[in-house]
DNA sequence: TCGATACTTCGGCCGGCGTCGAAGTGTCCG
DNA sequence: CGGACACTTCGACGCCGGCCGAAGTATCGA
């Protein structure tokens, strides 16, 4: 009625008019189905929509309206090829969103794997697997572990790149964009070693690296990598790494 | 019905529950009254359920219903002193997915204030406000870019403190802990400024210093604060700041 | 001891959303 | 040209969850 109840009730209006917009975002991944979907896009490849329909089990036509949720939510892009759908998580912070939420999601029970292929794909992901655009599992912190024992990172004032770290990914090829936006290096805590492995532009430099110099390769289709001989020549080189339990076969 | 089906669907409900776990968290923010919650515990005090239930305009037993399910979730932690119920934000994790989504968030339309409450209120928050334990607003992206520009804050190969700007909060009687998990500098985006501010155990540090030295004074009850004449005149000799807005009356 | 205040519990209402299968559209390939 | 396949649309079902007010409990202050 009075000046004051007017305008207490206007802005518990806009509060909630905020409050709204957050809510919109987070229902996108407040679903499981939804979530699943995010989670197995980590990998950062594009996947069809029966790929992923049929990868968390529910039907293509379920599928199809989760799809055109995220995407008009802003957190798939989608590319049509033909009579296929392909969707990908939209960009970096779409990435870093659901890798906040996972990382932050109470530990599950995970009540051991009855099959032997069940318990042989688990143990490649923990080794070795990629998130999203950078190196992730015992792979993925053994790698950021050596680089800061030998002086390349900084993780007391930064986490930052050292002048030795700059010259060392120099030696891979490796330059620094300068003024991106994005921070260079970017701690991301790994699931399954419970300690941060590298992210940022960094991160996904040194992975793409991987890739193209044949140190790695993907595990058929899953987010899985196996470290390639080349590659454990590698790491033995360039990070000093002696009989450590990433290069055993 | 053969083993082969037994499998696909055993992984697709490890898929499922991994999913769930992940919807169960996103599920806490996915409504508007509890996001509109924890957007105002993003000011890094505690509020009691009534605060809140008046805040976003709803029902105290509403309220108490969605502050049991926050804290369940662990997103909240609370504190009964006697006939009050303080809740506050659980920790920086939960802080830093808050400000996560609200910055992923699309921008709103803010249709223009219509009172003149509401506008000083606004402008008071645009100007200065704490970001859960750090400074944001004009005065936090000023900071932040003067740092940067005195070199005390290197972006390029970081984010990470330099040398200089170890000494620079040394003399503010700031020292670095050790060996700490969480990151010393970390970017997080302004919502008035859309730059980021400068965030992490740095970040924290420099507000807890801000509030002690009597540089800056909250507004009322509310995120926003006020920069005092010591402020000023600090911020003036210790950045080297001269005429900038952040100055003025 | 008594009233005021802060929070909680309960019951009932209602809307929204996730699910599926069946039928429809578009694309590829033989 | 026709069959197979990928995806989409539609309708129906069911359930979960948010909302309120009223009544109940606990605490504080006079």
């Amino acid at each position: 009625m009075t000046e004051n109840v007017r305008e207490r009730t206007a802005a518990a209006d806009e509060v909630r008019a905020e409050g709204r917009t957050v809510a919109a975002l987070a229902g996108l991944l407040a679903d499981a189905t939804r979530a699943a979907f995010c989670l197995a896009l980590l990998d950062g490849r594009a996947w069809t929509a029966n790929e992923l329909a049929r990868h968390a089990g529910v039907a293509a036509s379920t599928a199809t309206a989760h799809l055109n949720t995220l995407t008009e939510g802003g957190l798939l892009a989608e590319e049509r090829q033909g009579r296929h759908r392909y969707v990908r998580l939209a960009g970096p912070e779409a990435a870093e969103l659901v890798e906040h939420l996972a990382a932050l999601a109470p530990r599950q029970h995970t009540p051991a794997p009855r099959t032997l292929s069940a318990t042989t794909r688990r143990s490649a992901m923990a080794r070795a697997r990629t998130c999203y655009d950078h190196l992730a599992g015992l792979l993925g912190v053994t790698i950021t572990e050596a680089m800061a024992e030998r002086g390349l990172l900084d993780w007391e004032r930064g986490p930052a790149l050292t002048p030795a770290g700059v010259d060392w990914l120099g030696a891979l090829g490796i330059t620094l964009p300068p003024g991106s936006k994005r921070p260079a290096v970017r701690p991301c805590l790994d699931f399954t070693e419970r300690r941060p492995h590298l992210a940022g532009t960094v991160g996904a430099a040194i992975c793409r690296h991987a890739f193209e110099a044949g140190w790695i390769v993907r595990i058929g289709t899953t987010r899985a990598v196996s470290l390639t001989p080349e590659g454990r020549q590698a790491l033995a080189s360039r990070l000093d790494l002696r009989h450590h339990a990433i290069l055993a076969p």
